[in-house]
DNA sequence: GTGCGGCGATACCTGCCGGGTATCGGTTCC
DNA sequence: GGAACCGATACCCGGCAGGTATCGCCGCAC
């Protein structure tokens, strides 16, 4: 099975159109059928049920799905790191670490000090993204190691190690009457009249409906709450990034936050693992 | 990258010659070399360096040699269980749950006997292998499941679950002096004269060099055992299968062998997670 | 030192296959 | 019933994968 294949298998499946998958492919439809009918036949497997009307998915389709995105993320993977192995064969970067933005600044300071001062360390670039965009960008070798929070993030895949663990707090508009409570229970935030959560962008970059306002990052969060328009809860280490005019309380049976830090399991190299040992001595 | 091109190069990578790698790929010598210098020339990356008498990898081809093989690994997965799944739709197998031959018996029994009882359970075909055989089956989609035991396994990249933990034993002829105590070390055992622990095949089926016998199954090694001509430091569990001419003893300070059931990260099989969780409740 | 043998690179040809355009056939709406 | 949509089919073309023949380079043997 040809990756290009495996490319136009998932086009098809995603879009369930042929149309539509060849222009997102910037090829014409009837290579795509022919493409497709070919890689059925060689399988021996029939992925789509077709209609005039429609496309769906068979079940081995969707198998295929599932299985070919991950094995185009691992070629993918060997793509880059490959072309970032010859880079640094040069001196250029080094790792690449992604967090999410707005997360455990503390602790990634002193992740890189402490990893800054083992022998042969190399150069750390920092890439800061949005939630559960980190798991794509270290499947598909754009980065190197990730510092990932359970229970948001899916670990499936990776190997691990945990770092911290910590509670969670509400953060509200500085002068919101709960603000005067040493603690609260989940139960209080979930019903905050006029303050609902926030949506965060889904794997494809779109929001799933309902109320809360649409965020992308914590700037735009914090702000949010600061009119009045939102709250949130998070990890008790954002307390170092609130702004003046937030406030936080302690949600006491909010689930505890675990950070990780998280590397792709064949990784071999030595830099991610001298990252590791610096990340377990803190 | 074409997986076609990924094959062309792990194959000359893992040869370090041209000549045996076309030979091995079924094709000839200079399309080989053709389509490894346009790798390279695509990547933008040098992978060997060639002189006429000798092939070696540079820095960033041996990162593309162990990328690349993870990532063959996946399309290779991603054909067989489609395929799979298809069959499994015309009622066919089930699921595969590959395990090292002659290890944790009474522990499948039960494992299979629990998730039989679950409703909705499909048929499970058991496959027995060699030590490390497991990983790549499960890695390149030959099974589905496998029952591996730490510390000696590799759990990198799968998800597992831990099952059940013992300590180990060492395996000696009936008659052996050492056989009266009640238990020994690891010291004991690692200097038994003309008892030399076996060599078991690597990855590649090559044996290391060194004393010991040559084995392949547990059959052979409780022959030699018995015969006098070596001795084995095994899970407790394996007392079950001792022949009456051998005798076991508690090695206390063996590190304790944990048997754990793994799968792969993205396999959101339904039947998997059936027997995960027979598994779990066991 | 010279010739031979091993090995990768190059030159060149050929057939297959990936990609394009034009068109068909079936389905679902007005 | 016709129009619009959509996937399949027919057919053509160019590029590339694969083959054979050969070259150029190096190491080794005598």
């Amino acid at each position: 099975m040809e990756t290009r294949e495996l490319q136009y298998f998932v086009a098809v499946a995603e879009e369930l159109h042929f149309g539509r998958a060849a222009q997102r492919l910037g090829i014409s439809q009837p290579p795509l059928s022919r493409a497709i009918r070919q890689l059925e036949r060689r399988l021996g497997v029939e992925l789509l049920e077709r209609t005039s009307r429609s496309v769906t998915l068979t079940e081995a389709g969707s198998v295929l799905l599932r299985e070919g995105r991950a094995a185009l993320d691992a070629v993918e993977a060997a793509d880059r790191r490959t072309r970032r192995a010859a880079l640094a064969a040069t001196g250029h970067p080094g790792l690449v670490l992604v967090t999410k933005a707005g997360a455990s600044d503390e602790l990634l300071a002193k992740l890189l000090d402490a990893y800054a001062a083992e022998p042969g360390a190399v150069a750390v670039d920092v890439l800061l993204c949005g939630p559960a965009e980190q798991e794509r960008l270290l499947r598909d070798g754009r980065a190197d190691v990730a510092l990932l929070h359970l229970p948001f993030d899916s670990t499936a895949g990776f190997d691990t190690e945990e770092l911290y663990t910590e509670g969670q707090v509400v953060v509200l508009p500085a002068g919101h009457p709960l603000t005067s409570r040493r603690h609260v229970l989940t139960a209080d935030v979930a019903a905050l009249p006029g303050l609902p959560l926030p949506r965060w962008p889904r794997h494809d970059g779109t929001y799933a409906d309902g109320p809360g306002a649409q965020v992308r990052d914590t700037a735009q969060l914090f702000q949010l709450i600061a009119l009045g328009r939102a709250s949130a809860v998070l990890p008790e280490s954002c307390r170092a990034q609130l702004r003046g005019d937030l406030a936080a309380v302690p949600v006491l049976d909010a689930p505890p936050v675990t950070t990780v830090i998280a590397w792709p399991p064949h990784s071999r190299s030595l830099a991610v693992a001298g990252l590791v040992r610096a990340a377990t001595r803190l």
